[in-house]
DNA sequence: GTTATTATCCGAAACGTTTTGGGGGATTGC
DNA sequence: GCAATCCCCCAAAACGTTTCGGATAATAAC
């Protein structure tokens, strides 16, 4: 059986109480009688049953962090990124990450209000949010402590933090017409997400301010990984007019579209310029290597832990809403349009 | 503040034992009360405390994952799919997943140490297994409830899932024997890791099942992942008598010697042959895509999950040692040996 | 009509901690 | 010499559950 703080008094003849009050540090312990705790908490090797503590403190130290059903799985490398800038953050400060991957049979929203009721977690960080987003509005509901990784539609005023989505498909755009090209296709992701969503709008938006047309037939929205983008980069290729530029959404749509452009016989930066978005692993592994906007995507992990420490304890965020500017990276995906 | 069994057991005017005793399904409570106690519970929302329920029983549902020191970080490729099969098979289970990143400054025994006497988990899995293993030393003395992804040296009767490294080398051997290749090179991790070890015994042991000599100086040790590749690539490729083949330890080792080839100008999968093991999603996706030995890490980790689970309730296992078969997946990384 | 049995219920203890609200003895201030 | 102040300590309550060992009343058995 584990050691307990009762087998520390009694070794040392004293009551429970006064024990813990040495544990925890109190100055209402004689340094004599804090020795001799310590000492025998030594011999005994005693471990604190947090699970106790836990119950007593009401707080589980604990922060949860709950996959949505589909998309990302933790094989996601931008997501696994993040995931271990938030990992390594939390052992930091001594707190645990409870992964709770989404049984796809229960609707979200109950997933989070177990976790709410039962207190399983001090607080919860949330991914992928969408434009409207009800995991959003129940834990304000509930003032339950989190921080988002993404905007909502409408208020905003709740922490989080994100990308530039805009301005960094903006960039993208601007070096794209730079390199001549005019006739753009975009490969989008589903638009319920707010950053897919932002990230279409800041395309559109640039290809206007450069006073270029927007073709409908060009801008096609499919899933979130390579075979969709094999599927639309498909479809973008054997158009009547196809582009000499396609900017993908993200990086794995931009892969799958690259392996169909080099099987139709396309030399990829020459003949066709095709961009990503996130910079994962895989893009500077690519072939070519792919040119996209970088991501932090670890240090973000670090910093939404932080700021949620911060939620738990009730301190306040000198900043509540981090917006984070992205950079370009040019690398030998893209090239001067064809003429 | 949250529903408690208190506020139930007061709405419909029975002791808390009864509420408790009706909520868990025990048949010494009337069919009326019992229906009575679910109705309160659904209307005050009730969601048992965990913690509370945790200390009582004495159990956590909780299993642990404590990632070593160096690697894999968990933005390792490999490590990603196998997290992902252990997370997704916990929360069918309904199990949580504590992953807990081990902090550098402390003693990696004293980590594992504070676990068991603090009961915080109900058991771990024990990745990169070493030769010489404290961790699992320490799990077995103190009779705590583990499965192990690898092997050690010598008394390995314990629960573990590992692949076959040896039979895996083995069949990337014949593969280049069989397309002429004489004179390779093994790209190795540090032997210390039992996987890494077995796999380079099973390199040499098949050179000399096929009677091919074992040049110690086409042998060299390094690190796990690209930097280190490239390193290592390098100073084969620079040799006096440079190899026709690489056989790398690994994908990422892999992946660095093909980087540093193909800045030498090689053709790699005609000038020069180079192998992986894993078949990570890189490997797929490299240029050329890279011949290695296929491994199924989700579902290895959704097997070493289940097996927890029975080594946890006492349950005894079939199988205590699964040794999977891995297999050789050839793709254009490998070709015929240059005369 | 007494004894067994069954169906329901419940008080109290337990899990291991922290916190609350003092208590008693020694020292200090006047 | 009396009150005030410290210093060190502790019993008991609390956190929310589950479980142990009955208790009570109704029913069945003889």
């Amino acid at each position: 059986m584990a050691v307990t703080i009762k087998d520390i008094a009694k070794k040392v003849g004293k009551s429970v109480t006064t024990v813990s009050r040495a544990l925890s540090g109190y100055n209402d312990v004689s340094s004599e009688t804090r020795k001799q705790v310590l000492q025998a908490a030594e011999e005994l090797g005693y471990e604190p049953n947090i699970t106790a503590r836990q119950l007593q403190k009401r707080r589980t130290d604990t922060i949860g962090l709950i996959l949505p059903p589909v998309t990302p799985r933790i094989s996601d490398p931008f997501f696994c990124e993040f995931l271990s800038g938030i990992a390594e953050q939390s052992s930091q400060n001594g707190l645990d990450l409870l992964v709770s991957t989404h049984p796809s049979s229960e609707d979200e929203i109950e997933v989070y209000l177990k976790f709410i009721r039962s207190r399983k977690v001090d607080g919860f960080i949330i991914i992928r949010t969408q434009r409207k987003d009800r995991r959003i509005d129940l834990l304000r509901e509930h003032d339950y402590p989190f921080v988002a990784f993404g905007r909502v539609d409408g208020d905003n005023n709740f922490p989080l933090i994100d990308e530039d989505s805009e301005y960094g498909m903006e960039q993208v755009v601007n070096h794209l017409i730079e390199l001549g090209h005019t006739h753009l296709a975009f490969i989008a992701e589903p638009t319920h997400l707010t950053k897919s969503f932002l990230r279409l709008r800041g395309f559109c938006k640039t290809l206007e301010m450069r006073g270029l047309p927007i073709d409908n037939e060009l801008i096609i929205e499919g899933g979130f990984r390579q075979q969709s983008g094999r599927l639309m980069g498909e479809r973008l290729l054997n158009a009547d007019n196809p582009p000499t530029a396609i900017v993908a959404c993200n990086d794995l749509l931009a892969l799958g579209a690259m392996s169909v452009a080099r099987k139709q016989g396309l030399e990829i930066g020459q003949d066709i310029s095709i961009t990503g978005f996130d910079d994962i692993v895989l893009a500077e592994n690519a072939h070519p290597p792919l040119t996209t906007i970088h991501q932090p995507a670890q240090k973000i992990g670090t910093l939404i832990h932080q700021m949620l420490v911060r939620v738990i304890n009730g301190e306040n965020l000198e900043e509540k809403q981090i917006i984070l500017q992205p950079e370009l990276v040019v690398r030998q995906s893209t090239g001067p349009a064809r003429r």
